[in-house]
RNA sequence: CGAGCGGACUGCACUAUCGCGGCGUGCCAUAGAGCACGAUGAGGAAAGUCCGGGCAUCGCAGGGCAGGACGCCUGAUAACGUCAGGUGAAGGCGACUUCAAGGAAAGUGCAACAGAAAUAGACCGCCCGCUGAAUUUCCCCGAGUGGGAAAUGCCCACGGGCAUGCGCCCGCGGCUGCGGGUAAGGGUGGAACGGCGAGGCAAGAGCUCACCGACGGGACGGUAACGCCCCGUGCCAUGUAAACCCCGUCCGAUGCAAGUUUGGGUCUCUCUCACAAGGGUUGCCCGCCCGAGGAAGACCGUGAAUAACGCUGGAGCCUGCCGGUGACGGCAGGCGUAGAUAAAUGGUAGUGCUACCGCGCUUUGCGCGGGGUGACAGAACCCGGCUUACAGGUCCGUCUCGGAUA
RNA sequence: CGGGGUGUGGCGAAGUUUGGUAUCGCGCAUGGUUCGGGACCAUGAGGCCGCGGGUUCAAGUCCCGCCACUCCGA
């Protein structure tokens, strides 16, 4: 396992509180430095039916896996941005550009 | 060839690579939310949650009332509001399609507007008889189909007679009034005591007759719905029960967050009870059952609607044969095929197919190039249906209609 | 998983029980009043009653199937 799920309502309402907001322009994301590293993604009815929804959270959790081996464990929120279409390309460029910004990303150049 | 009708099926494919879920096997003494390998992993609707079951618990399922669902017939089925075959009605030239399709002489309600009249009567009209006056107002009593007074009125055309120019009488017709007959006709309306034709009559009328319709009875065919034929009755009560209702059939309640296992220990305080109270049992009533525990606080402990089971082998799927018009059933052989829980099937790249666009060949179509589309939609205890959504494609039929050719 | 509620002019509501011309308030338009505006007065435009079928002579209302929004319970 690369990273762990974020399940409990408790911790998830302490991220969202404590955390750090960081704003891209496909997603936001909320972290909180922790022992280990864990994922949310936040899908609501919003975005459409269970398909589409469903599809989504695919689409970002596979985005977030490449950088999760690569940085300091941290609590992670994803919360996408509405939006017509939702391409993991867009979501994988956001997510490193805002991780580099903190200082998070590991230095070993691969 | 064109336009249709009915039925069945399909629901992008392959490769590489990085990942995910549960399962099986194996590895490690840095044995865990671990790693490796293997096979496996969304649908025809998984959806809506509209019906019916399985299963589970309560409970014993006993009765009554209430409530709900269904409603042509026969069959299929575990069951159904589903399906199959038939009957009837409606629609279409036709193949075929659609239909909540019992009862309106058990009762109640409703039927706006229009119309003479609305579930039943008689306004106009038509016909017959009588009449050529009557109408209005006031008064009286013994209060009646009573009596009296005043005012205004005393019809028109034609023919004949008497009389002679006023006028009177008779006849026929009209008009007015009164009494009766009638339900043929009356701009309406969704619907007007069945339709239409002939006879009949003073005028009319099922008053009479033929045909059609309705109702009742009988024979025949069919398991039945019903069909068909014969006889009789002149015929009487419109529609609405997806208004209340009546008749028939069926329904115990709650739903896998059902339910099962674990859910600890110690102490303190308090409450109710034995012919009772309380609780459970369906919305209510009766009846029946339970009947000694229950509640609160403190400390230790704790993963505790985030644990495990239920959880997927089931009215299962595929193939063949047999029975049946068919739904479906029987037999034989084969298969092992999702079990998540902040919820697993995906990402990236490529190739092919296809939608789309452009060019060329006169068109169908074919070829070349571009481009980068692929519907509806994600299992949540499991089945049988129903309903709804859906790009594109395929196949079948002694199927239907129209046109052309031989 | 189970159970409700709502949908009517631009906005907010009545009418649905017991079927028969869709009404009210605010807003809008035009005219009057005023030096001008507001208020006030008068006039009247705006509705396939969420969608699709059915029953009925006739449906916002009754029945069936969908859609959207919303609430409640475990």
């Amino acid at each position: 396992m690369e990273y762990l799920r974020l399940k409990k309502e408790k911790s998830i309402s302490a991220t969202l509180k404590k955390g750090k907001r960081l704003h891209a322009e496909t997603l936001t994301m909320v972290f909180l430095p922790a022992e280990r590293t864990y994922l949310a993604v936040c899908v609501g009815k919003k975005y459409g039916k269970s398909v589409r929804r469903n599809h989504i959270k695919r689409l970002l959790r596979e985005a977030f896996r490449g950088y999760a081996q690569k940085m300091s464990p941290c609590r992670v929120l994803l919360i996408p941005h509405l939006a017509e279409k939702y391409d993991y390309h867009a979501f994988s460029r956001d997510i490193g550009k805002m991780l580099k910004k903190e200082g998070l990303l590991h230095e070993q150049t691969s």
